[in-house]
DNA sequence: TTGTATGCGTTATCAC
DNA sequence: GTGATAACGCATACAA
């Protein structure tokens, strides 16, 4: 590692010399709301920018005990989805003065390692975005009881005191039968992932739960081999070959937009139906490209900006860390 | 911000205490390779999983004047390419020991901020992923001479001094426009983003020199709004309103896959031509979705492995920094 | 308002 | 091999 030896940057002590005042004088100028006076706060800012001075961020988290860094698990790369929360994150972030070291969960990486090694990084948080993580490991002995204030986002918290932020599950999937319903669709069917995670499985319960409130009792579970286009393809394919027309489903939701752009794609392509007058499809998380002319995809988007900023005001402290659900909107296009 | 007081680390001179050696005793018991007796190894380490402890990098970070972090700027979260990039970038990162600090560069927070305030965060290094940043601002008298070494990866350098990490774009383009040549295309047509980066730049200019050389002179331009699906749907259908059957291009090479995809449905959906039968399709990235029975797009991939691998030699200091160009390689599919 | 002493937890360097 | 001294750059508490 090459190390940051090129040109030493100056030091409050030497600002202060330049300044003719002590270093601490140089400390208050550069804290808000710190009493000096105008004259000397002129000088050290002057002598400051003169010497190309800047306080030392991390000189300043060991006195402070505060590195205004948040961790950020992510375990699956491979969904698309990630990247615009990401975003948001990051800005809001960056927004309350807080900057995201982004941690790579694997098979190389796992969650027990990469909490000790955020923890031995000092960060003020650790967000667990979208990972699968359990409880039991937790308990183990080699994590103290000094582990930074953990999160959980856009999934449910699996740990005992640890809060999370997801988008209403029952809501969603309300609206969405809702909304099918309404449109005459009474054959409904749907389309799971490969995972066994419990906000995928909540989809699923509601989905069902929902139609048998309207009295629609039958339901056909499709599932893929996992999140992507080509094993939503393979799985529809799989349904359509072995269905009678007269038995299919009339409409199908899949678990995400990824799988729906794949089913869609077969349906379409291999089957020759039409899209929504012979089946209709569903997706879920507002992806992109759904938009698209040829997608067109129903589905239903989460409120990420407002998770981010829940999740934000939690690690803030300005409110109570607790676990919040937030409703998010149907987006309706012409696949249903 | 909540502090982390809950339950205070034990430090290495609390060790000492425990184990009834001195604290430079257990520093030594943690590090790799320094000259320490088995038996006061042992005695610390007993010690250490007693009271939990484990080293401070943070005050570590202080002493040895390397934090051993990376800053990594990223400017447009609109390209999904992101993600995969950002995934081999963080995996390799952490196998070196490194880490990322995700920087997210927009209106809130351009290059000057983020570079300032990576700086005072004492990173070893920032990886300009792909952002546009050009010199002028750099030489700025705000931005001393103490700044991290800077790397860009996957798109130019347009910064004196400053290493990029690039796929081959000549060669990439020979190889398309060979293939094609190959295929029995003869009437090209290229759709660039709204850009005027040099990177993209360059791939028009291959494509039209190559083409040159193989005796075609005329190439149709066609240009996007921006990066989006939609974005190429309505260039290509501007493009193809105006243009009477016969002038048509038999293959569209378009800047990324993003663009071929909103290309692909507005010329099977809009126009019901077939592909590549009455206009071939040739992308750019090799993005996932690509490789769906769909879209069955021929694109080029470009070696993220390989990058990612040459720009963290570069931080690293086992090679020399300088810029490189690697080869990518193209994925020949049904589109072409 | 300003200066002084002390601490944050580690590493580098030198004696022993 | 081990212990001691100094240093990293800043913040806190206190005295002037």
């Amino acid at each position: 590692m090459r190390k940051r030896e090129t040109v030493k940057r100056a030091t409050a002590k030497e600002v202060a010399a330049a300044a003719g005042v002590s270093k601490w004088t140089v400390i208050r100028a550069f804290t808000p709301g710190s009493s000096i006076t105008e004259e000397s706060k002129r000088r050290v800012m002057e002598a400051a920018a003169a010497l190309n001075y800047s306080p030392n961020l991390l000189a300043r988290s060991l006195a402070t005990n505060s590195t205004r860094q948040v961790a950020v698990f992510v375990d699956d790369f491979a969904n698309p989805q990630k990247l615009p929360v990401l975003e948001t994150l990051t800005e809001q972030l960056q927004a309350a003065g807080l900057v995201a070291m982004l941690i790579n969960i694997n098979n190389h990486f796992d969650h027990v390692h990469a909490l000790l090694h955020a923890d031995q990084r000092q960060v003020d948080a650790v967000i667990l975005f979208g990972t699968a993580f359990r409880d039991e490991t937790l308990t183990d002995r080699q994590l103290g009881h000094t582990l930074p204030p953990m999160f959980v986002l856009a999934r449910d918290s699996q740990i005992e005191g640890v809060p999370a932020v997801v988008c209403d599950a029952e809501l969603a999937l309300r609206d969405i039968v809702n909304h099918l319903y309404e449109k005459g669709y009474r054959r409904p069917a749907f389309m799971s992932g490969a995972t066994a995670l419990s906000t995928a499985l909540r989809r699923k319960q509601h989905f069902t739960e929902f139609w048998a409130e309207k009295g629609i009792e039958v339901v056909d579970y499709l599932s893929a081999e996992k999140y992507s286009a080509e094993a939503g393809a393979i799985s529809v394919r799989n349904y359509l070959s072995v269905t009678a027309a007269a038995d299919r489903a009339d409409v199908l939701m899949c678990e995400n937009d990824i799988l729906a752009f794949g089913a869609m794609d077969e349906i379409r392509g291999k089957f020759g139906l039409r899209i929504p007058e012979e089946i209709a499809i569903v997706g879920f998380d507002n992806y992109e490209l759904g938009g698209s002319h040829a997608y067109s995809l129903t589905t239903y988007e989460q409120p990420r900006h407002e998770m981010v900023r829940a999740i934000i005001a939690m690690i803030l402290g300005t409110v109570e860390a607790e676990t919040v659900t937030l409703p998010g909107k149907l987006v309706i296009r012409n696949s249903t």
